[in-house]
RNA sequence: GCGGGCGUGGCGGAAUUUGGUAUACGCGCCAGGUUUAGGUCCUGGUGGGCUUCGGCCCGUGGGGGUUCGAGUCCCUCCGCCCGCACCA
């Protein structure tokens, strides 16, 4: 007998799987493709190469393989990719520390990635490897850009943008955290410049709307994304002011507030403001004002607890339902990207206009009396913002305000002064980055197309593609992107006229190379196109997605967002990319996040060197709920290393034993016990995959399958049908374990049945031998337990009351009373109710 | 403030779908066995209190309720975690 060496065993058969490629699978029309099988997408959140894989890669492609190998058995034909999400940051900051260009940094981590991923055993179709960096890749990121500009779903425009001082580039919303670069940490500063957006904003309804389309995703991710989006219904209305002969138009969710405003605020942005104080007495102060708050860092200007500033402007506008001129401010509380920048201010319902209404000594005005007779109709119970009746605005008086809120609207239009609108939170995705490290946007500017004096914008043809990302000797950005200094690079001709002009130099942001590479894998072979429609039809959509729930609102919205796009311009037949969305759980070290600088990652190299992969991707599934983080412990790898063995020692027993054909039918006794436990395990570890990922139950089974195998087998050996029984539950023990531990589970399987526990299809319980000829009655008096009786598995209701009756430890407790109510439930429990 | 999640042994967790044996499985700990230098390996035990050793009482964050029966359902309070937040 051999002990458990996984180092054999696994390199054994990662060699079969390299040279028999496994798990490739053919698209549809090709050779080898399994047209009569059902397709199942799987797939993991491709990784970001930079140096090592850490343990959440580790748990990430551990949960994934085992949900791919899951469905192959089940009858599936599973397509389970793998690619390298290359350019970024990370490679292009060591760079500038280093020197060494960003491709061999980022090329070397690739291969560590690689190498690790196959002796980790993940079940990777390798013919459809991709690596974003790639002009291969590129190419076809710089296409997609090309259609979405085609469509003017790309625009260049000059808005309010937040910047990163020390990344030097500008940043999505969606990258700001707390006012912070979501990177680095640094506090993020407004600025005012030219970039690239996609019009995200466009789909924002059918991003809401489309929720509805997807089968299973967290439902903490979808609020995430709801939020993000930020609908809110209400209505524009539009306040004038005359002496400029300006509208202001402002959006509200309370037009039935409309009597109420006694102020109007711009935001500090306001395109407007300059015209409105300039040459007046005000314009000194608000200028001023003006200065300080975009010296102001986000967090310091989002803190809601300081007291509320402004300067007046010493203009007015019209309210459009009484004609009043109210008086007009700047204040920062207004913000720009939200809304039109301006509001109208009604301190009696709003708790922020109150505030300000208070520090500037502005009327507060009462418009709905709330209807709640306990809180204070006077000044007291201000601001209000409930519902209630309305009061001070004329004819729409004494009614309901929900009631008010439709008139209003409804008159609002009619007299051309607003109209119900709707309001996104949601901005337009800046894609454009100063930096070197990402594939080039494609256009190029060109005087001689332009007008008046400005370039036109041209886009590079498609045939000219890929736009190669040149070599330069510095990577540092100075404000502008370090693409700018490949001067014979930036020198081009006009692809329209052909007279002299220049490249864009800005990179696109990573988000979009990682918003269409699901389905690239589809196809990632093809030099003529993106993706061939009849291979992205096949297997789309992604029907497990897996990854972590940072993403929740970047990647997985952009990739949306892209896959709707696509579909509008003919490109795709679905809607939504990911049909099921699966988010783990962070792996922590002593209770803290596993960082560098804390000294506490744990490397999944080591771990698999020691232990062997089987063991360290068990472990991980084995910690507790994959949708939960877990604390790692060493302790626990080693009983999962000890289980493993424990099961590698069963089998081979097994094999140096005569075990005769089973015969299940007529098993009994402790074989017929031991089948039972087996029929149960299978039943068990089959129900917890499909509900789910209730990896950690589906392996506690398989040990107890184990655990019942090294109870029973001494006296099993004692004859063939007994060996038989227990070389059975080692075989489906080993079965079961395969998806989490595919090298022991194969070689196990191997030794004991001969040939490939992967060609054979997910084992079913039979229900013959899942039900054990007895039960275990629990007898309770009053709802107590006071007896478990071994009954027979069929008794019927009146037997299994008079085997509870017979107890004699329930005698004791029915002593001298009355049995008011008798509880059969068939199979498990009595309760006898006595008074 | 808004939204989401969670609270069970010394620890990770199971049972929450369908109300019906609370603590499966693993770790740790205790005892025994094999070997014996240790480790490995095998077996048994392990929520708390009381015990006449038959058992009895208590126990899933606190309180209340529904029910023959509640970790599970309802109400309420407390605590922790995550996301968003001057969003008009």
């Amino acid at each position: 007998m051999s002990a458990y060496d996984p180092k054999e065993i696994e390199a054994k058969w990662q060699r079969v799987w390299a040279e028999e490629k496994t798990w490739e699978v053919a698209n549809p029309g090709k050779p080898g493709h399994e047209g009569e099988k059902p397709k199942s997408y799987v797939l993991e959140m491709l990784p970001y190469p930079s140096g090592e894989p850490h343990v959440g890669h580790l748990k990430c492609y551990a949960v994934g393989d085992a949900i791919a190998h899951f469905r192959r058995r089940a009858g599936f034909e599973v397509i389970h990719p793998m690619g390298y999400d290359s350019f970024g940051l990370p490679a292009e900051n060591n760079a500038i520390k280093t020197g060494e260009p960003p491709r061999e940094a980022t090329e070397r981590s690739i291969e560590s990635f690689r190498r690790q991923f196959r002796e980790w055993g993940i079940s990777i179709d390798w013919s459809r490897e991709l690596a974003t960096h790639t002009p291969e890749y590129y190419r076809w990121t710089q296409w997609i850009f090309l259609q979405l500009f085609e469509r003017g779903l790309a625009y260049r425009d000059e808005a309010p943008v937040q910047w990163c001082p020390k990344d030097a580039t500008v940043l999505a919303n969606e990258q700001v955290v707390d006012g912070r670069c979501e990177r680095c940490g640094t506090p993020v500063q407004q600025r005012r410049l030219e970039q690239w957006f996609f019009k995200i904003t466009e789909y924002a309804e059918r991003l809401l709307a489309d929720f509805d389309l997807l089968e299973s995703w967290p439902e903490h991710v979808v609020t995430m994304q709801r939020n993000w989006i930020g609908r809110s219904e209400g209505a524009e209305a539009i306040f004038r002011c005359a002496e400029l002969d300006l509208d202001f138009p402002v959006f509200t969710t309370r037009p039935d507030t409309l009597f109420g405003a006694t102020f109007f605020v711009l935001a500090p942005e306001h395109p407007e403001l300059e015209r409105l104080v300039a040459g007046t007495p005000a314009e000194e102060e608000v200028r001023e004002y003006v200065d300080r708050v975009a010296r102001e860092s986000a967090e310091e200007r989002g803190d809601e607890d300081r007291p509320k500033t402004g300067v007046p402007l010493g203009r007015s506008v019209v309210n459009p339902v009484n004609g009043e001129e109210i008086p007009m401010f700047v204040a920062d509380y207004v913000l720009m990207e939200y809304g039109t920048g301006a509001i109208m201010a009604v301190p009696a319902h709003d708790t922020r206009d109150y505030e300000f209404a208070k520090a500037f000594d502005l009327p507060v005005r009462r418009v709905i009396e709330g209807t709640d007779p306990d809180v204070a109709h006077d000044e007291e119970g201000l601001p209000y913002p409930g519902d209630g009746t309305m009061t001070g605005s004329g004819r729409f008086d004494g009614r309901g305000n929900r009631a008010a809120y439709e008139e209003i609207v409804a008159w609002l239009a009619e007299e051309g002064r607003g109209e119900a609108a709707v309001n996104y939170r949601l901005r337009d995705w800046l894609v454009s980055r100063q930096r070197y490290w990402g594939a080039p946007i494609p256009v190029v500017y060109c005087e001689a197309c332009g007008e008046d004096g400005a370039p036109a914008i041209v886009p590079v043809p498609a045939e000219q593609l890929p736009v190669e990302l040149p070599e330069v000797d510095e990577y540092a950005p100075q404000g502008k992107s370090p693409l700018a200094a490949a001067e014979e690079w930036v020198a081009t001709e006009c692809p329209r006229c052909g007279a002299p002009a220049r490249r864009e130099t800005d990179t696109m942001d990573t988000f979009v190379d990682s918003s269409w590479y699901f389905i690239r894998y589809l196809d990632s072979r093809n030099e003529g196109a993106a993706w061939d429609r009849a291979a992205a039809d096949h297997w789309l959509p992604v029907d497990q997605y897996i990854g972590g729930v940072e993403h929740a609102i970047l990647h997985l919205m952009y990739a949306r967002f892209f896959t709707k796009a696509l579909a509008d311009l003919g490109e795709l037949s679905v809607q939504e990319p990911f049909a099921n969305l699966f988010t783990q759980g962070m792996i922590t070290r002593d209770g803290a996040k596993m960082s560098k600088s804390k000294g506490n990652t744990v490397s999944p190299a080591e771990y698999v060197e020691r232990y062997g992969a089987d063991t360290a991707r068990t472990y991980v599934c084995f910690m507790g709920p994959p949708e939960r983080g877990g604390d790692w412990s060493d302790e626990g790898v080693e009983g999962v290393g000890r289980f493993l063995a424990r099961l590698w020692r069963l089998g081979e027993e097994v094999v140096e034993r005569q075990a005769g054909a089973l015969d299940a039918p007529a098993a009994g006794g402790e074989a017929r016990e031991l089948l039972a436990k087996a029929h149960w395990a299978i039943d068990k570890v089959g129900r917890d995959f499909e509900r789910g990922f209730q990896f950690n139950t589906a392996i506690a089974a398989v040990m107890e399958l184990v655990n019942e195998a090294y109870r029973l087998k001494d006296g099993l050996y004692a004859d063939p049908a007994g060996t038989a029984a227990v070389r059975f539950a080692a075989a489906a023990a080993a079965s079961l374990i395969f998806p989490f531990a595919p090298h022991l589970g194969a070689e196990v399987w191997e030794r004991l049945e001969g040939g490939r526990v992967w060609e054979v299809p997910w084992p079913q319980a039979d229900p013959e031998l899942l039900a054990s000829d007895t039960v275990t009655l629990v007898v309770q008096v009053n709802g107590k337990l006071r007896d478990r009786i071994e009954a027979p598995a069929e008794a019927s209701e009146a037997e299994l009351l008079a085997l509870a009756r017979e107890s004699e430890k329930v005698h004791r407790h029915l002593d001298g009373k009355e049995i008011v109510k008798e509880v059969v439930v068939p199979g498990k429990l009595v309760n006898l109710v006595v008074r």
